[in-house]
DNA sequence: ACATTAATCGAACGTTCGTTTAGTGTCTGG
DNA sequence: CCAGACACTAAACGAACGTTCGATTAATGT
């Protein structure tokens, strides 16, 4: 009839199975260690057909890179915002793939797009801060771009050792949302530090 | 004579010319993406004399691990004392392999002697943070562990997105010593943010 | 009904992987 | 002087790698 054509199988989803059983095993075990036959297996698929669709593995990699810079920037709002410099307000929203797993492991390992995503989010943080500043929220600075960088990287950083942040404090970044995760001891003792620093006045 | 015996080749240091390749590939590639093979050729050795020496691929990158692991434990009293929280304070020392590119590409990998060693530097640093409230230099809080945990995990974080603070902040991390880290203009604004936070009082 | 196109599979390609086995030469201690 | 330990090489193994090449099947346009 008039509804769409998904010629075989369930739906035309088979390239997105792929692509969500690639950024899951991705995020698992790294890019290099994940090979072509896994990915197929876990998407149910014929590894040739990952070929069929992305070219080359290196072209599903680019495609899970966009996948998740897409989502990031989707959800920029709730992120990086002054006074709220957690990327894990970004949840998994049941979308299945552990996108910020994929994320944290792309920061290290430097993807292009992740890089162009970094700077997008140091350029929000300028914007955000200086509105906190004009409203007199926050304190003024002398180097406003560099005080963005260095609060984004501090973010990003938590989020790539995510594994650390785990056993040490007990919070997952890549899975809670974002209201649990402020409020939570992790969430009240990075206020307490950006709120008014360490060291005694 | 009475001097050692080096018995083939330079010294007996083709084992340690081995370990020092293999770091230094690891740390451009990551593990994974790193032959044997071609850490064979970097050390100007056959293959099999790696596994002869480290039984496995992995054991070798145990062995990667653990030496990197010593190098930090050795200098740890320059890293994350209370005001001092920049673990670029390792600085190469001309030793040849980037142990602080191994180590920033390990702490987001995950190995178990990366993790006893985070483990460690937090403890570190609850004493000397402890030291600070008792000196009346740092602020006194309720969660003295979880705020050394958090402020190793930031420190380390900007280790691990070396690239990222590179690109964005013009510092190379793994490459300066501390003083010239500390004196940029990444170390200001640092100092600036840990010392009297982001919001107005 | 038929030609076309896209989706998917099955099997194989050549390469590279980590590892094994066997062997060579050099030094050293009894 | 010679037996064995040691540093190291040479060649090959089987498995896994990414990728290619048809063949098969189902939807589509005419």
């Amino acid at each position: 009839m008039s509804d769409e054509s998904p010629p075989r199988g369930d739906k035309s989803s088979t390239k997105s199975r792929i692509l969500a059983a690639a950024i899951t095993l991705f995020a698992d075990q790294g890019v290099a260690a994940t090979g072509v036959r896994a990915i197929a297996a876990a998407a149910d698929v014929h590894p040739s057909l990952i070929i069929h669709y992305f070219g080359s593995k290196d072209g599903l990699r680019v495609a899970c890179d966009k996948h998740v810079a897409a989502f990031v920037r989707e959800h920029k709002q709730q992120v990086m915002r002054a006074g709220r410099f957690d990327p894990a307000e970004l949840r998994d929203l049941g979308d299945g793939p552990p996108l910020l797993r994929y994320l944290a492991r792309t920061l290290a390992d430097g993807s292009p797009h992740t890089a162009a995503l970094v700077d997008e989010m140091v350029n929000d943080a300028v914007g955000y801060l200086a509105d906190g500043v004009a409203s007199g929220l926050v304190r003024p600075t002398d180097h406003p771009y560099e005080r963005a960088a260095l609060l984004a990287i501090w973010s990003l950083g938590t989020l790539a050792l995510h594994e650390h942040v785990q056993r040490l404090l007990g919070v997952d970044l890549t899975a809670l949302g974002g209201a649990a995760t402020v409020e939570s001891t992790y969430g009240r003792v990075a206020s307490e530090l950006l709120g008014s620093g360490i060291f005694r006045t």
